[in-house]
DNA sequence: ATATTAAAAGATAACTTTGTCTTTATTTAT
DNA sequence: ATAAATAAAGACAAAGTTATCTTTTAATAT
């Protein structure tokens, strides 16, 4: 559904939201171990996310790395699309046809679009916050490791 | 949702349901145009569903093209994502997660499974032919251009 | 101030997807 | 048989995505 890079950046963000306050930031390093992706990439795409989007925050120096606010912990799980640029792929015609609405609807638009709201739904209500809730609860996981 | 390659092949496929039989058959030249996709890459794609997985057929020389017999008319919309290898992605983790399952969850399985499920029974259920006799009843559009 | 630490920024490479163009194979019509 | 039409196959090019590595900047501790 979404890119390698957004998929990492929604592991990360649960990750750092789970784990990490702003008196016990987390190195990138610890981050890509733990939700197993490449570093470097890694580095760049959390990048992304601590411009003007701010879902996550970071400090340089000794005893810097990422972190994140209470305040953004509470933004829904859709603003890491929207800092990531996927957020429209929710809500595209699933042929790709850039006319497709309700006047001149695909032979799949009146179906898919009742699906399309549901996700459109999930990640606008569900909240980074909920998410990491869930890892610490025992309730979800996060990794993606071999065991 | 789905890459270009996938939305051309479903474009094409439910336009020569509509339009063609096996005594009609359309050169890639008109499915090009009436589906708005780049010519060379729909032939391309268009190779992929005919071979074995015989969503569409065609034949060469004069008089020939591509058309759709009445028994894959009613094969169900997955099977062309079956043909273009992209069926899979109905079913992934959406965090990526090869790990991802009932009994290890990833935080958002539960909610967005129920979603998961609802475009799995629509991509089975619907057949090229119901969305092709959409098209012929009015009730929906496949054409991509600006008027 | 200086050294150290860690993210930011930039350059580049590998791979994949998208797209084009040319040649080949097959079918039909003459 | 030959010519013409058309998809199939293959080589290639452009663009985008994923990934790595190096250099720079900023913050902290000493």
């Amino acid at each position: 559904m979404f890119s390698k890079a957004t998929e990492y950046a929604l592991r990360a963000t649960i990750y750092i939201a789970q784990k990490s306050s702003e008196e016990n930031k987390l190195g990138i390093d610890a981050i890509a171990k733990a939700i197993d992706s490449p570093k470097s990439f890694t580095a760049k795409i959390l990048q992304s996310l601590t411009g003007n989007n701010k879902v996550i925050s970071s400090v340089r120096g000794p005893n810097g790395g990422f972190y994140i606010t209470e305040k953004a912990k509470k933004l829904p799980v859709r603003a890491v699309l929207i800092a990531m640029g996927e957020s429209e792929i929710l809500d595209k015609c699933v042929l790709g046809l850039n006319k497709c609405s309700e006047v001149k609807p695909c032979p799949m638009h009146n179906q898919y679009k009742t699906i399309k709201q549901q996700l459109i739904s999930l990640f606008e209500t569900k909240t980074i916050q909920q998410l990491a809730d869930d890892i610490v609860g025992g309730d979800a996981y996060i990794s993606n490791k071999k065991n």
